[in-house]
DNA sequence: GTCTATAGCGTGATAGAC
DNA sequence: GTCTATCACGCTATAGAC
């Protein structure tokens, strides 16, 4: 079902069993764990320096090995940047539509939407800034199909926003496709900036900017003032 | 006062005249029109396929000439990307700052701020989406340069917000700091996904983005059903 | 102000040993 | 699964002619 499969190479799947190298680290290949490592480490490395600007060499010198020993894992470097885009979107997407199932009442569907997806791209920061701002760095063929899943996913917002409409709850002056978008723009963004133990953790930023979207900045009679 | 000068090329900076090339263009120096033309050319190619991926051959390309002359005017790949991250946070920042100078009403004065920074952000995409996703290519020295720009910038949004809470027009039980990320984050990310001639122009997008962050997205009895 | 030619280097990726 | 060694390429930047 993942894309994974059509990418991850044939040596590393033909191969087993799991022992220790001399350096003490497991080895990356033979378990998903393995593969996990390597794209969890590409995603830190792409964020902070850019993909281009990334070497095999450095990937692998913090995973500690030399950059040839990658190409047992991988066909090419891009295939680690297409991983990092599609897992991510694709882990996004389905945690948000499992989350949104049981819950009815519309303000509670763009709550639970705004915590989620909060949550989950701080929780893998690295994977979402590369995703959003590396893209561009893949082929053709590839960022098209990266391309759909990101619009899928804002349809998925789209859809929320609309049904708060139908039911009354949001505002219709203005169209859900406008909506939607300032909406992802405030859940987007924080990826930019955000730094774990600053003060505000995830979870609190997400019920933040969930109520600054429905509610507004504007002093309202009733409103604590802190 | 520009941080132009000290980037420019000496070699540019003593030639004089201009007249035209053999291929009808006009020469990149010798007027600030031709460095500016160079500068645009690099952010747009910059924000395409990203800096550290950008060759100075398509540069030079998309202006003309070949990538040997682009080093009389520059001195190295770097500092256009410098110079462009200074330029459009100089610029922005100006620009907001003229524009709120007579303005007292505070909500008024969020009004401008944000109706400036979209038009002036869009008006010049390249550059800042450059600034924003590729300053981290830029040597320690620089970089801490611009990222002082950009948090001198941040703070003017963060006083407009801080006058809107003490002139009791903005809620108070969100802290300034936290208005102005999510104000920031709706007003930056436009230039990701921002396409001229859709619909709606910079400037009905700014009310619009206006309009959510003051108000929400909430419905409320009295507001236009459209 | 632009050209041709090229130095010098770092990169992605492969071959083959262990 | 990782290593050493290396190839072939494309890149930034310079030298010097016009």
């Amino acid at each position: 079902v993942s894309a994974r499969s059509a990418v991850i190479s044939n040596k590393a799947r033909a191969s087993g069993v799991r022992r220790s190298t001399r350096n003490g680290r497991r080895p990356l290949s033979g378990a998903e764990e393995g593969h996990a490592r390597l794209l969890s480490a590409a995603a830190e490395l792409f964020r902070r320096t850019g993909y281009s600007a990334s070497t095999t060499r450095e990937l692998a010198g913090s995973l500690g090995i030399r950059s040839a020993s990658l190409y047992y894992h991988i066909g090419k470097k891009e295939d680690l940047l297409y991983e990092i885009c599609v897992d991510g979107l694709e882990r996004i997407r389905t945690l948000v539509l499992a989350e949104l199932a049981g819950i009815d009442d519309p303000l509670e569907r763009i709550r639970v939407l705004v915590r989620v997806h909060t949550t989950t791209a701080l929780a893998d920061m690295d994977e979402h800034y590369t995703m959003l701002v590396e893209m561009k760095s893949l082929a053709a063929r590839r960022r098209r199909k990266v391309t759909e899943l990101r619009d899928q996913y804002e349809k998925v917002v789209r859809d929320v926003i609309s049904f708060g409409q139908t039911s009354g709850a949001i505002r219709t002056d203005v169209r859900a496709k406008y909506l939607a978008l300032a909406l992802l723009d405030l859940l987007n963004w924080p990826i930019f900036w955000f730094r774990p133990g600053k003060q505000l953790d995830a979870e609190e930023l997400g019920e933040l900017f969930a109520s600054i979207f429905i509610d507004g900045a504007l002093n309202r009679p009733g409103r604590p003032s802190r």
